[in-house]
DNA sequence: ATTGAATTTGCGAATAATTCGCAAATTGAA
DNA sequence: TTCAATTTGCGAATTATTCGCAAATTCAAT
């Protein structure tokens, strides 16, 4: 199964490499293409391929909110973990090392071949905190 | 906001407890405790109110498959990683101290204090990895 | 450039998951 | 017992996501 690069392919990934820093619902996804560029049934399908080759993830939300998931462009994503705030809803990317180790880890102790990690924090932010 | 312990809420605690070593669709969740003891909508909102008391996750399903979620009793969970198996689609869960101690990391590099982790690894199973 | 097979698009309809509204039932403290 | 708070079940309403299909686009081979 080829893959063409379409305008609509492009436009997403564009927008998504734009937003590394955030998770994106697909309703703001469509927002932040043109939307008439791009058809919502286009983003998914789009999303759910771009998946397969490893340039996006799907990151749940809690329970406590409405349904639905969010996506995230995960050129970096291996590296990253996501905070999020129970407090103030936001959401945090943490850069850190320590998604590696945690793969080479599960690897030694259980011999699954790790591919790609989303791992998801819920807890309290510091600005939170503080009040 | 009072919680009531009601029969509905004790038997969907009981199956959540009976499965810790996987994951639950809402389907599973009405099959597994007499259906016609729960209503779905009853399974919902504890799932929720679960959920704010600590004590059931969500965990997300790869893009690649339909749309919904999984649930997991989390009397255990914050010790807990969850490997999906992308070739056989099943869920393992390695108990494992990594997880406390990327929490812990975290806690050191962002200030942001972790309630609760949610990790969900994809990759080949050692079985799969074989054929 | 042209052609043609593979792939993707947009649309609107179909599915499926989750939430809502409300009257009746249950819970638990007084 | 009594009573207010909470939860239930039901069915309807929402919402997210997928599907089907004809038309448009992509791209490699002429």
């Amino acid at each position: 199964m080829m893959r063409y690069a379409t305008k609509q392919r492009k436009l997403l990934l564009d927008v998504l490499e734009e937003h590394l820093d955030e998770t994106l619902s697909v309703a703001e996804l469509c927002s932040l293409v043109a939307h008439d560029d791009i058809s919502p049934s286009a983003i998914y399908r789009n999303l759910a391929s771009l998946e397969k080759d490893g340039l996006v993830k799907r990151v749940p939300l809690p329970l406590s909110q409405k349904t639905g998931y969010r996506y995230v462009g995960s050129s970096k994503c291996k590296e990253h973990l996501h905070l999020e705030c129970t407090m103030c809803g936001r959401t945090f990317h943490l850069p850190t090392p320590a998604t590696s180790l945690l793969i080479e880890n599960v690897r030694q102790n259980s011999g699954f071949k790790v591919d790609s990690a989303n791992t998801v924090l819920t807890g309290i932010c510091p600005d939170c905190e503080k009040h």
